[in-house]
DNA sequence: GTGACAATCTGTAACGTTTCAGTATATAGG
DNA sequence: CCTATATACTGAAACGTTACAGATTGTCAC
């Protein structure tokens, strides 16, 4: 037995990475008690504890994951699951980096699952939820009546979504205010004398398809402007079929004098579907458009532009997840960001 | 000990998720032979290993992956380091597709491993090498000599990096051929007449700053054009600061007519600058720009473009790791990608 | 001096997997 | 008929962690 004790220590001083064992043997107790001495637990004495800490620090003790996962459950993972084909480009990076903020200085880590255009939306939560692969969920491209949302909740695992549902459910979610920015918009462009104005929106199966289309109808009526039908495309299609239908558009006898666009890539199309149709953005036609990097003013000085942060996006989602995790009520951790750095005011003549 | 063992089987048939001893008890085997059985071991029988590989797809069984990293120190996962200020935005976007199409049909998870400005880049290698956090390692912003793949050599992680480096020591990489991509620049802009030619070019620090100089040097001399030197910027500057160096630089006597530059974001601010001096792109000056994602054209109909597809590289590089992990030799997991979808030749007549 | 009780610490078991060292059975060789 | 060997299977131990149920002290009231 005495053999045996002095094998295991021997061991335990091993050069490899620490465990609870490596401590243990160091500090002479046993391992239980430096688990506890390093959570912080009450029953274990001070100076106990204070030892243990500055040994764990000195010989720079990591928790191995697999173990604590293994025992607890517990993954320290939170997944991001972005469509690979229809995301916004500067979404994916922007997003990645607000969440890698805020998970910086905790132990968990950002796992990127991704699903395309073939699968249903809901395989890849089945996936996570059934292996238990994340202890937190942040999804986008959210639905009014969104099935991830309700499946997810139904198993009670923490997640956040970019946009919000509309299901009577209350669940954490980051949001743009999609009907500020649209109402801005028309009132701008009415401002600068724009009467007809198209709207290039989202696709309409996501939720904030609606809350775009209500700012822009409502400030319509608002401002007694009228609406020149566009909805052939949304922002999901190419920019080809964009610039092509902006084209066709210009051409008619009724044409659009102003454009809302809810994204950079799509403004660029319909610029060059205007001009294409042989019209001068700023004199013939106005275009506000959203844009989450500032690189739009460059394409074209006419263009009117809002920012819309994915960084603090990501961020926000991710606090809003650590916090479901932490135990915080899932009505506490919604948010809405206005619109900024808002259009420069500018008249055609 | 009977009521123990009834007591073990109720819970292996319990209802929540499948595992070995799960599957031990329902095919009446040893939970042992059932984890052979599931990986071809050749010392189980034919039928028993079909039978247990049936029972197992029929109930869904998913090894655990904590369960597996625990014992045997394989974490399936496969991380991607980047820099969360200086990365391309649709490099993040594309890499990360890229290296999830390849890994979509394996049991490897991608998690992101995020490093600022202010750390070391070493940091975040020495943290997943530190706590065996991940089976192989994707690095870019690679240098010619590059502390971070000298460390992994030494330790024996499996990676890859984006970008060559020049120590001498042989690991996996991708890389586009930056050098190619410099002397069709040259010299296409030497076949529209261009003679005073520019080059923005990448950090210094980075490998393929001098695989594209090399190249862009050697076309020079090879068409018998000049340099106007343009080094107080890289592409790693700001918007900013690109658009007033190239305006300054457009204000000269002695002007470029013929620009170089190795990225999309950057080349809208050398635009802006050529545009701020008065000179007109395609007359006066023409600029040729790699590419990422299809939306130069749209910017200015006369820009040339040279594509780099970022989501081939991410396949690559995963393939290379993943090969690597799978026991490939490093030497053999090289590539190295051509500049495709070449300029639209064009006269500025 | 005794019992009660708080304070502090500890061993064992378990999470799910794989590996090691077997065991049991059948087959074949002599 | 006995031994050797191959075939097919199995239990125990271990990876590192935490939870549970003690165990050992010391202190204090009476």
């Amino acid at each position: 037995m005495d053999r045996d004790q002095t094998e295991k220590d021997d061991e335990a001083s091993g050069l490899g990475r620490p465990t609870l064992k490596t401590l243990a043997f160091m500090t002479g107790l046993g391992v239980t008690t430096v688990s506890r001495a390093l959570k912080d637990a009450p029953e274990i004495g001070a100076e106990t504890r204070r030892r243990v800490q500055l040994v764990a620090k000195q010989i720079g003790y990591r928790p191995n994951r697999a173990g604590v996962r293994l025992r607890t459950g517990k993954t320290n993972v939170i997944s991001l699951v972005l469509n690979t084909e229809r995301e916004i480009m500067s979404f994916v990076s922007d997003i990645i980096y607000g969440v890698s903020e805020v998970i910086a200085d905790t132990p968990y880590h950002l796992i990127v699952t991704p699903y395309s255009r073939s699968q249903d939306p809901l395989d890849p939560i089945r996936y996570l939820v059934e292996t238990g692969s994340a202890d937190g969920v942040i999804i986008s491209r959210t639905q009014p009546n969104d099935p991830r949302a309700r499946y997810m909740l139904e198993r009670g695992i923490p997640f956040a979504t970019h946009g919000r549902t509309d299901m009577g459910l209350i669940h954490p979610y980051h949001d743009f205010d999609n009907y500020a920015f649209a109402t801005e918009a028309v009132r701008h462009l009415a401002g600068i004398g724009r009467r007809r104005l198209a709207l290039l929106a989202p696709p309409v199966e996501l939720t904030y398809h609606s809350h775009t289309l209500n700012g822009f109808t409502d400030a319509l009526s608002e401002v007694g402007a009228s609406e020149i039908p566009f909805n052939t495309v949304s922002v999901d299609h190419s920019i080809e079929q964009i610039r092509m239908r902006t084209a066709q558009l210009m051409r008619r006898d009724v044409r659009p004098d102003g454009f809302v666009s809810s994204a950079a890539a799509a403004t660029l199309a319909i610029v060059a579907g205007i001009e294409d149709a042989g019209l001068k953005l700023g004199r013939d036609v106005d275009v506000v458009s959203k844009q989450s990097s500032d690189l739009l003013h460059l394409f074209r000085r006419e263009l009117l532009v809002v920012n819309e942060n994915f960084r603090l996006a990501g961020a926000e989602l991710a606090r809003s997840v650590l916090g479901w995790i932490g135990g915080a009520t899932p009505g506490s951790l919604q948010s809405l960001s206005k619109p900024t750095g808002v259009l420069a005011y500018r008249r055609p003549d």
